[in-house]
DNA sequence: ATCCATCAACTGGTATACACTTTTTGTCGG
DNA sequence: CCGACAAAAAGTGTATACCAGTTGATGGAT
């Protein structure tokens, strides 16, 4: 052989495996909202939407049950997590304090690339912003933001660090929302914050670094005064 | 009647499934250094010497990856990972802020059991030492320390944080035996380390308790100081 | 009518068979 | 003797079949 033909999918790149499809999958489902805290996650019906067999769909719920997104008991049907409002705010804090850390120990660390690159998703998000409205920047908007604090948790140098933040402390966009404050308020403090977090990294300065990460996490973090009732049960 | 007969392995409590079975043990293969950095970790012989098939195995290294003393990749065999002195530092770093953080909350949340709790176990620590000698003593040091430290961090009432830490940042015995200072040194100081993170949490007091886990945790650090260096190849 | 036992359908758990990739090993040419 | 190539061996990835436990409905007894 010797001619590389790939026989199946052709993908010539690199044709991922089923169950990284199948992961991908389930927790775009979830972090987006389409699947809702409480929806069964059937492995069968799963499989069949995918396009795999049991076998790899397994595999991904358990990594999403690592993860806490998903909660298997034995012989249950899977369900989609629940985060409660106590739950949103474990998530912040424990984001805080991390990614305070990651900041700080990136702003000595980081390449000039990278920095050029957080400058570069910044001007985007802004531009964005301008130019089209809310609802069509919104995805676009969390594409951007969520590669901009990727960027500094790996300018950190620490792996472990990096994979805690990039999988154990995601909290669904839908139930973001509902406990946050709104866009429109929360968003142009958030480009103030990303800018003030660039100054401090350019600047070298470690503490003002993690410090402004940490006023910029909080910020997002759930009104802790327990004002926030509102069970829509629109949609 | 359904008189309860459990038609199969008869452990009357809970019959834990075999992903469980496999999970735990490879875990202590590798934690107690019984299977070193490198060891190839071939899921039929695993199979084989665990008594079920392949697949509880393959979920069972999946989770140890994703707890990161496996490394697996595609097509590849996986193998026990490697802990560098710079993996180590990573581990009590964070450990330091994380636990730290824990010891903080558990100072105004520990229930009266929970200290107690605590006493008798850092009692047994210290008696087991006088009676046993060192070699007797670790194994069993070793299980009554995790629970000690197991002990605060549910006391801290935030589940993720339990869950990271129990999962993400532990370290294989040997490895750190390897790279920290003898134990007839640190487990003297750690005794009194103890007593003195119990006495803080007794006080309620939040910020002494956070610096006295955090001054445990930092002296068991490496030393820094890039001065060890032995690449033993013995065995 | 309500409650409980029982049973059937469903769902998850495990084992096994097959497909694809890597790794090893043996052979040939230099 | 060494390196490149090729075929066989070994190992992982996926699919499928089968087993075990749960769930929920059904029917009878109270």
């Amino acid at each position: 052989m010797t001619n590389e033909t790939t026989r199946d999918g052709a993908k010539d790149g690199a044709t991922q495996s089923a169950v990284e499809t199948a992961y991908h999958r389930i927790r775009h489902l979830i972090l987006t909202g389409e699947m809702r805290s409480g929806d069964k996650l059937l492995e069968n019906q799963l499989a069949a939407a995918i396009g795999v067999s049991r076998t790899p769909i397994r595999e991904a719920l358990n990594r999403l049950n690592a993860e806490g997104l998903v909660v298997l008991e034995r012989y249950r049907r899977g369900i989609v997590a629940d985060f409660s409002l106590d739950d949103a705010v474990e998530i912040f804090r424990l984001r805080a304090i991390l990614e305070g850390h990651a900041t700080s120990r990136a702003a000595t660390r980081i390449s000039q690339a990278d920095l050029r690159r957080l400058e570069e998703l910044e001007r985007l998000m802004e531009t964005q912003f301008e130019e089209l409205g809310w609802n069509e920047h919104l995805e676009g908007f969390d594409k951007l933001n969520g590669e901009f604090h990727a960027v500094i948790a790996a300018a950190a140098e620490s792996p472990r660090l990096e994979k805690i933040l990039a999988s154990s402390l995601e909290l669904p966009a839908s139930i973001f929302n509902r406990y946050s404050e709104p866009v429109e308020v929360r968003t142009r403090r958030t480009h103030a914050q990303h800018r003030e977090i660039l100054a401090a990294l350019k600047a070298r300065n470690p503490e003002w670094a993690q410090a402004a990460m940490n006023a910029h996490l909080f910020s997002l973090l759930p009104s802790a005064s327990g004002s926030l009732e509102h069970e829509d049960g629109a949609e």
